[in-house]
DNA sequence: ATACATTTAAAACGCTTGTTTGAATTTTTA
DNA sequence: TAAAAATTCAAACAAGCGTTTTAAATGTAT
């Protein structure tokens, strides 16, 4: 396989995570993975190609870790929803064995694919999101069988929208606790401090709809 | 006042919701607001500032409800978190008697501004955030006394992450939501289901830092 | 009516963007 | 080794961007 194809998406999901799809150009994608602007055309088509590979490897790398681990845990009795929490940090953090911050730059994938989602980005999660989440959402159903597929479908994504916001905004973020109380939090210590949000946001008694 | 510069904010500030600050062309802005593309330019310098112009006024429009009704429940006793949820969410909504769709509009920019913070609307917000949310700040303090500055900050950012990633995916959540389960949900549907996650968030017992 | 501020119009500026091209180079295959 | 295929490279392309400039056409006060 091409080394100057696997150069050009990491160099890529770097920095669509950093800027967003739109806000990062070509030339300084290729320009950071040192190789020639014309190789992106080349071996992807076009950038809009090169995104749609560049998260389809971010989410298979996330995806298959996250479907073994929730398979696991719908065996076991008595499962909380902390444990399904517990099971999708673990499987963020274990993409940072591969390289570092990488879990960092896969929420703010997720987040630029949400926020900037001009169709063809839109089109392809729909075929695969449902099976990537399959897992998650049977667990939730089974873990609170009062609810609706709707109403879990909406929990999920409110935790999502916490877990989003403070990645994308980690910089800022950082920066305003910073100034504002002497804080010393950096970035990857966000990532604990999530669970307990995520948990109450999926737990939720909220009573409408 | 000159009602070009108004008709360029509102349209910039539409284009700037929808498609964040950097995807927005003047070109377009002028032309929806119709009126000449020096405009912008003769009336705001740049469009840097006709950036922070739309905050400004967006804000200004939100932040004085807010604080009033922030302060009136300062004084009462027993004061619940549902309390400043509902507060804030009347906020919210009161800047839809003006406009249709306002209050998505508004959150929709705050989260733009958090992900494209490039600078110029950091700075902004430093100087304007504290005395915008002082009164929140000070609410939640004593609400819960026995969480430090920093925790609560991170709480709010928290919630406000639900709320400005639930706005911001709107769209792309309801379409799948009505793919996935025949949902019937419209965009001001959903600042009726986030009070309850937002209550969650802020009241979550995350025990860690 | 004179002076000033506002608005429109059209054109061009320099710059960056994604994309294309054609030749040079490397790698693979026979 | 020679032919073929795949890859790299520098250069140029057209299009869009924010911005500036020039001019003429409106208003709006004094």
């Amino acid at each position: 396989m091409s080394q100057t194809k696997d150069k050009i998406i990491l160099s890529a999901q770097k920095q669509f995570a950093e800027l967003g799809f739109e806000a990062s150009s070509l030339r300084l994608i290729t320009k950071n993975a040192g190789v020639n602007l014309a190789a992106v055309n080349y071996h992807f088509g076009s950038k809009k190609m090169l995104i749609q590979s560049v998260m389809d490897r971010s989410i298979r790398q996330f995806a298959p870790y996250l479907k073994e681990k929730l398979e696991q845990l719908i065996l076991k009795e008595n499962v909380k929803t902390a444990d399904i929490v517990e099971v999708f940090i673990d499987a963020l953090k274990q993409l940072d064995e591969q390289s570092d911050e990488q879990s960092m730059v896969f929420i703010k994938l997720i987040g630029r694919s949400y926020a900037e989602s001009q169709g063809h980005l839109k089109r392809y999660f729909v075929e695969n999101y449902p099976e990537a989440l399959d897992a998650l959402l049977r667990l939730m159903r089974q873990l609170m069988p009062s609810l609706d597929d709707e109403a879990i479908f909406w929990r999920l994504h409110c935790a999502l929208g916490s877990l989003v916001f403070l990645s994308t905004s980690a910089d800022a973020l950082i920066e305003m606790a910073e100034a504002e109380f002497n804080s010393h939090v950096n970035k990857q210590h966000i990532l604990d401090v999530m669970p307990g949000f995520l948990e109450s946001a999926l737990t939720a008694n909220n009573n409408e709809r």
